[in-house]
DNA sequence: CGCCAGGGGAGCT
DNA sequence: AGCTCCCCTGGC
């Protein structure tokens, strides 16, 4: 177990943020997050945090996972007072960090999100992770699921994924997975790219198209300047930002002010 | 039962 | 760049 005392995070605004799916609420309070074959439980009140591993771990993962060597405080400084809209959402979802997730499983998760909501999403995922992932046991004896890796993916039948509720989009997990495992799009060499080059390297796979390439370069790649234009944001950009959004302004970490908004708008569903 | 929308994308023109 | 399909589920 460690203790830290972080400002500006909120596993709670994370959690419901929508950019990690295996990540959860417990009954009692505390939250489970599943990443990179690891298993934590976190629990927060107010800047207090307690993970459920040890400093190395800590420090070596969990810290560069939550994103929490950046100053947040420079993006909200850089904020146009002006921007009623942008502003309020900013101080709704003050918590969010970007994390930085996985790059194949963003690359599934995204093919998966399409046409297609929060909670169906985390249950194809689960599905996926507990039909096709190896059975992990946690130190506190907790089983959970890693997630899949291509290999395993892409032997199946393109219909296959199916049975996990993922209706039509099997065919775009499966044939991804092929071509990352026959090497036409080499993750390691896409993680290695610019903004640009890595998002254009991502559209080569079947099923992604500019929307998931700019949550995967957001999400896994850390690539801040990706701003993932979905049916909410347009809606947002239509209603809000007529004459285009500050990308200007907001330059190299447009992505963060997208999360921002992206909460807010989730949170006024409710 | 029908309708429609839910964090799109492919394949056309 | 804009259009038409694609065609899975869950909610109403």
């Amino acid at each position: 177990m460690v203790e830290k005392y972080i400002t500006d995070f909120s596993i709670a605004q994370i959690c419901r943020s929508g950019q990690c799916f295996r990540m959860r609420e417990r009954s009692d309070g505390s939250y489970e997050v599943l990443a990179d074959n690891r298993y934590l439980t976190l629990e927060q009140e107010g800047e207090r945090c307690v993970f459920s591993c040890d400093e190395q771990e800590f420090e070596t993962f969990w810290k560069g996972y939550f994103d929490l060597e950046a100053d947040y405080r420079f993006y909200k400084e850089k904020l146009n007072p002006r921007d009623i809209y942008l502003t309020t959402a900013a101080a709704c979802g003050g918590g969010i960090r970007i994390l930085r997730q996985d790059l194949w499983e963003m690359i599934v998760s995204f093919l998966i999100s399409q046409q297609n909501h929060i909670a169906r999403i985390r249950r194809c995922i689960r599905n996926i992770c507990e039909n096709y992932g190896e059975r992990r046991v946690g130190k506190d004896g907790t089983v959970y699921y890693a997630f899949p890796a291509p290999e395993a993916l892409a032997q199946l039948d393109e219909d296959a994924l199916k049975a996990c509720n993922l209706g039509y989009r099997s065919k775009y997990v499966v044939r991804a997975a092929r071509s990352v495992v026959s090497g036409e799009v080499c993750l390691e060499k896409v993680r290695m790219l610019s903004y640009k080059k890595a998002r254009e390297e991502l559209l080569k796979l079947f099923g992604v198209g500019e929307k998931v390439a700019d949550c995967v370069c957001l999400f896994a790649l850390h690539h801040l300047e990706a701003f993932p234009v979905d049916t909410h944001i347009r809606q947002v950009l239509e209603v809000h930002y007529k004459r285009g959004f500050p990308h200007r302004r907001y330059k190299g970490f447009q992505g963060v002010m997208q999360q921002y908004i992206f909460y807010y708008e989730l949170l006024k569903e409710k």
